[in-house]
DNA sequence: TACACCCCATAACGCTGTTATAACCAGGTT
DNA sequence: AACCTGGTTATAACAGCGTTATGGGGTGTA
């Protein structure tokens, strides 16, 4: 093949999996078809075919996606001089995406059915652990550098950066499916029940004190329009 | 009709929620289908459909009987005069039975598409909310008594039991399904890097001296085996 | 002009949940 | 005993799914 192939192939590839993500969320993870993402470029069910070998390899795309797009909005996240403040935006802003992108959020982690697959534990290791798609590692590396900061900037008993950020990382994750599970209730009350006071105890453990802490995630709370 | 009927026709919906669940995790959600379930008790598929109306009160059935089970569990974890120690084994029995039965786990947290259906936030609360289905509010009223058990022992700066036992359970189900996701990369790791640091914290912001909160969980680790 | 190669539309296969139809079978009525 | 009645069920069909075999249509190369 010519090099300028791949041209031309990575843009119908990127269109197919533009497509699927606009299907997900549009419809759900059932609206995944291989008949309607062909047709929503123009073309056929073999479009799927030819450029990913079947649906299977859409899901590991539109996942791999998933986790850039979440980098590039954790990214825009400014480090100011407050770490503390900074992680707290950083969670409310993994927070939002979640939840405007829900159905997006849930085949990233493996838990949702797309076009008759779902990110396997395989995959989330190419993702995640040791494999060739960079795009989970990148994202997970913000929250690392964000923790190693306030554990920078703290007391010095501030604990290891991975296991805090392991578990902010679930608090966070169990919060968001539980909220747009409907499991807590109404929405948006929950940040205040739950993802406020777990993160005044994650933070303050990584060496600041709470009424430090509280007052760092008091502004942006009021910065960002939370009652 | 005879009152007699409830008797077999209970039975037999409960041979389809049981021969569902079976399949459920013996082949994972794609091996619950109308066809496969209704042959595992010796019928068609019709019999899914007079007894649940079709596959998505048969899910929602599903899920009923996951919460029911996980109650039943958590309900044997007995209570002791160290509510920090009763808690973090209430903790590792939640974790054990999400990782022995994960497919139904997914289900009932509405993150699985078993037999084309999910359940669905109005199916939610019906079982955790205003419904009448009373399964998954009865499993997390144990936490909920756990945490009021633990505040009341405390020194009265503990906090709201509802909002603590919300943190506790975000933690704990970000934790599970990150962890049988693959997420945390190999297992049993996860739960001394993630699961009991975390529950200190939380244990501690109950009303509890951190290192009383650590000899408790230490005593209850050693007590389960884990290295 | 001729060849080679990728891309894709068409049509089919096997599978799914679902449903219409008709048979069966127990209990109550005549 | 004969007959109806309502719930349960097997059978067969339908529309839809992911997938695949086939063959036609472009484009670049010789």
């Amino acid at each position: 093949m010519s090099t300028r192939d791949l041209g031309p192939a990575k843009a119908t590839r990127d269109r197919l999996v533009a497509a699927a993500i606009r299907l997900l969320e549009e419809g759900g993870p059932e609206a995944v078809q291989t008949r309607r993402v062909g047709a929503e470029i123009g073309a056929s069910t073999m479009a799927v075919y030819t450029h990913f070998g079947g649906m299977k390899n859409l899901v590991v795309a539109v996942a791999r996606e998933g986790f850039s797009r979440l980098a590039r909005v954790m990214e825009n996240v400014p480090a100011t001089d407050d770490p503390v403040a900074d992680m707290f935006e950083l969670a409310l802003a993994y927070r939002q995406y979640a939840l405007e992108n829900s159905q997006l959020y849930r085949v990233m982690f493996g838990l949702s059915v797309a076009g008759g697959h779902r990110l396997a534990p395989v995959d989330v290791d190419e993702l995640m652990g040791t494999g060739r798609y960079p795009e989970g590692r990148e994202a997970f590396a913000l929250v690392y550098r964000g923790v190693e900061r306030i554990i920078a900037a703290g007391d010095g008993a501030g604990g290891e950066p991975l296991t805090e950020s392991l578990q902010l990382w679930s608090g966070a994750h169990g919060h968001v499916l539980l909220e747009f599970g409907g499991y807590f209730g109404p929405p948006e009350q929950s940040v205040h029940t739950v993802l406020v006071p777990l993160a005044e105890k994650l933070f303050a453990a990584m060496g600041h004190p709470p009424e430090a802490v509280r007052d760092s995630i008091r502004t942006v709370l009021a910065r960002r329009g939370y009652a």
